[in-house]
DNA sequence: ATGCCATCCAATGGATGA
């Protein structure tokens, strides 16, 4: 079973690049980000048409996460836990039908948090311990799940071209490391890092300054696996060539292919 | 030291992003 991320960065200016991408990378399925649509402006008709069941949860004009899968979907759950005055559509988990051995799947906005410090950063901080506290639910159930999407953290230099130039970002700073490193350090595993460990992988590069033609990229799309899931782990990439092409988004999507 | 560029909403400019 192929799972993928992507931070599409628009679902009406990816009309074209995300169906391409996913006639040729054939992801069973893919967690959305920023599709920066109400659920009823969702294209769906477009995806269906390419096998996908489609399960969004949206907001007008920002953030917005969605569900694709050719597989079934159970338990849909959409918002993440923890605070109900919490506005921003940036969660949503489904448990895929995959036989024997289902997948609890989590698609995740994680928030930008600049500029730092401030009520955004703070936000950001919120946001990753109220994940954490579902992390800590999952692996108490003995799930088998997945954790993947934008986390906006740059979890080491080594995740950066410049890191020099992110040093106060919300990106980089270190109570947003330390949260996420909190989180990988209950036991999930970086599907990317592990198979990936030199320098030079990234997922993101700016629309400015000429970013992707200087390979001036970070590494904040990631797949975290529960340690059943890192049982199964057979393969992980980035599709980086989607990064060169026509209209792209901003990032590029992030897989892994888990044993049946 | 800041803007660069892109997207969306709504209206020729502002907010947001990373």
């Amino acid at each position: 079973m192929k799972l993928a991320t992507f931070n599409i960065n628009g679902i009406k200016a990816r009309i074209e690049a995300l169906p391409a991408w996913l006639a040729e990378a054939a992801p069973d399925v893919v967690v959305l980000q920023e599709i920066k649509s109400v659920d009823e402006a969702f294209p769906r008709e477009v995806f269906e048409g390419l096998g996908y069941r489609v399960e969004t949860h949206g907001q007008k004009g920002f953030n917005g996460v969605a569900i694709l899968s050719k597989l079934p979907l159970n338990d849909v759950r959409r918002g993440l836990p923890g605070d109900d005055s919490d506005e921003q559509a940036r969660w949503i988990e489904a448990v895929v039908d995959a036989g024997a051995r289902p997948v609890r799947v989590c698609g995740l906005y994680l928030p930008n948090g600049n500029p730092a410090p401030g009520p955004k950063y703070d936000y950001k901080l919120g946001w990753m311990a109220r994940m954490e506290v579902r992390i800590r639910e999952m692996l108490a159930a003995e799930e088998h799940f997945v954790c993947l999407g934008d986390y906006n953290v740059i979890p080491l230099a080594v995740d950066a071209a410049k890191p020099e130039a992110w040093v106060g970002d919300a990106l980089f700073l270190p109570e947003a490391r330390a949260a996420f490193r909190r989180m990988a350090n209950l036991g999930l595993t970086d599907a990317v890092r592990v198979r990936e460990p030199g320098p030079g992988v990234y997922t993101f590069w700016d629309y400015q300054a000429g970013a992707w033609e200087r390979n001036n990229g970070i590494r904040i799309d990631h797949v975290m696996c529960s340690p059943q899931v890192a049982d199964r782990l057979e393969e992980a990439g980035i599709d980086k060539a989607v990064r060169g092409r026509d209209k792209p988004s901003d990032h590029v999507p992030v897989w892994v292919r888990i044993a049946a």
